[in-house]
RNA sequence: GUCUCCUUCGUCUAGUGGUUAGGACACCGGGUUUUCAUCCCGGCAACACGAGUUCGACUCUCGUAGGAGAUGCCA
């Protein structure tokens, strides 16, 4: 039998990182087994839908180069795979379930369900959830209802007798007793949607789902979804709950521990190849020391028994290095088409870009290349060059060991030297040296020499190597910019 | 509260009765470097606890503790 496994997120909010690993496991799944991936939109929430949401999940799935089998369509059709579409046949299915008597039909307000809940809590009840109320009401009772207008809502009939087991890929058999099973869930509610649990049944069973691979919060909906399938007389398929991915301190992955949007990794520019690597390691792992894998690798290697049972922690900074390395490992033309919209975002350029600044750019990326952990870094690295920066304050000029005055004369002489050798056409690396002798003749460190030529070049304490940022900035500017340090100082002195 | 699941370095993990418990990130040190990075070398650091089973347990069993999740007309 075929491999097929679906993605069934719900459009109410941004993907988030535990549910796009969701639908890599998933993805990577159905293709190691030469199965089919379906996306399936489980939009019956009302009133948390958003249509920035659904938006964000093609742009999601886009940008990680995952597609699907089967779905909804691209582009403004609607297709099969969209739950609100398949309204009617919830309706079929629940009504179907109400005939067998498997289901019953229930007229409580949610006022009085909250009551009984409130009520419970207070007197400490081992008992929870819905009391049944409605379980067995007379045709007359009901008809009472009816007249009043109340719009009733489907409730899943689960026995209270007896237990409940569905075995799972990692997990094993997990037994619940029934009397412990959430007592007769609603199935459709009264605006005639369904719930995740009647419409995900009725869906993966319709669309012959093998396989169901979703985050371990599910595990105790477990036995309630193997209820319904026997009240249906269906199949279920077979179950792999994934550990859920959580933040630092161990509590689901929120928003209070950072980004967890794809959609912001993407917007800080993270590189979808790193996102995608970092992200299936959470989790899963291939073997002892194997850590970089493509997605077609992916594809081929993925194994659904080494997944991990543990719930893992999102490491960030793990993240970041394996990005880094991404980056590095691209070519600097590569880079630079995607380094340009950072810098056009920033004003640095424009769009349509000159050839000069096509020059600058081919210079500046191999610069910036290992010093990036995320692509909107290059901002920062290179406001000095598309920017006139404030010039620093005095204090950042003066190295250790340096004072004022030594630092003002420090760079008045190393300014001539750099002045003469630039005009003279000197190698860089000879002016680099005189410079070096002119901190030995001055008897301080190096530093105290380089540190205020930096500072009056770029405003900055870190900056990239001396001569790339000579380089970028042409001489003129260069030049510029150091004798505006200079009577600074001099008027500080 | 009740139910269910989980437990190897700070973090992600390898490991399936006999290993100096391996790798990676982070961290710390060193080298390259005028700064920041990159890169290279080295170091720190773990089997939650307690009972069994066994000649022998990180590996098997049972308890305990801790953590997480569920308990919605949300998924």
């Amino acid at each position: 039998m075929s491999v097929r496994v679906r993605y069934a997120p719900s459009p109410t909010g941004l993907q988030h990182i535990g549910g796009v690993r969701t639908a890599l496991f998933n993805y990577f799944y159905a293709k190691s087994q030469g199965g089919d991936f379906l996306l399936r939109v489980e939009d019956t929430d009302r009133e948390r839908y958003s249509e920035e949401s659904l938006d964000d999940l093609y742009q999601t799935l886009n940008w990680l180069d995952i597609k699907w089998d089967e779905g909804p369509i691209v582009g403004g059709q609607y297709g099969p795979y969209i739950q609100s579409e398949r309204f009617d046949l919830y309706q079929k299915y629940a009504k179907m379930l109400v005939d067998n008597d498997m289901a019953y039909y229930c007229y409580c307000t949610p006022e009085r369900l909250e009551k009984v809940r409130e009520e419970q809590k207070a007197n400490k009840s081992s008992t929870q959830g819905y009391d049944r109320h409605c379980s067995n009401l007379s045709a007359e009772e009901r008809a009472e209802y009816e007249k009043q207008g109340i719009k009733p809502v489907i409730r899943l009939r689960v026995p209270t007798e007896g237990k409940t087991t569905f075995h799972d890929v990692l997990m094993g058999d997990i037994t619940r007793k029934n009397k412990d099973v959430s007592p007769d869930p609603i199935l459709l509610k009264s605006d005639g949607f369904p719930t995740y649990h009647l419409a995900n049944v009725v869906d993966d069973h319709l669309m012959g789902i093998t396989h169901i691979m979703r985050a371990q919060e599910w595990i105790p909906s477990g036995p309630l979804h193997i209820i319904l399938y026997k009240a249906f007389g269906w199949e279920p398929p077979i179950y792999c709950h994934l550990p859920m991915v959580m933040g630092k301190d161990g509590q689901k992955l929120s928003k209070r521990h950072g980004s967890t949007s794809v959609r912001d990794f993407r917007e800080k520019g993270y590189l979808p190849e790193a996102l995608m690597n970092y992200v299936t390691l959470v989790g899963w792992s291939y073997d002892e020391s194997t850590e970089f894998f493509s997605k077609e690798e992916l594809e081929k290697v993925f194994d659904i028994n080494k997944i991990h049972k543990a719930p893992g922690i999102f490491d960030y900074k793990k993240l970041d290095w394996f990005n880094g390395q991404y980056i590095r490992k691209l070519s600097d033309e590569e880079l630079k088409e995607k380094l340009i919209p950072y810098l056009v975002r920033a004003s640095f350029i424009n769009e349509e870009i000159t050839d000069e600044q096509n020059a600058i750019l081919n210079q500046l990326i191999p610069c910036v290349k290992p010093r990036l952990k995320v692509l909107s870094d290059v901002v920062g690295l290179s406001s000095f060059l598309f920017t006139k920066p404030e010039i620093a304050d005095k204090e950042m000029f003066i190295a250790k060991k340096m004072d004022l005055q030594s630092t003002t004369k420090a760079l008045i002489k190393a300014y001539e030297i750099l002045k003469t050798g630039l005009d003279k056409d000197l190698p860089f690396e000879e002016i680099e040296n005189e410079i070096s002798n002119l901190a030995t003749e001055m008897d301080v460190k190096v530093n105290g020499v380089f540190t205020p030529l930096r500072v009056a070049l770029t405003s900055s304490n870190v900056s990239l190597p001396m001569n790339d940022t000579v380089n970028l900035l042409g001489k003129e500017e260069c030049y510029k910019r150091i004798e505006r340090a200079i009577e600074m100082l001099e008027g500080e002195l």
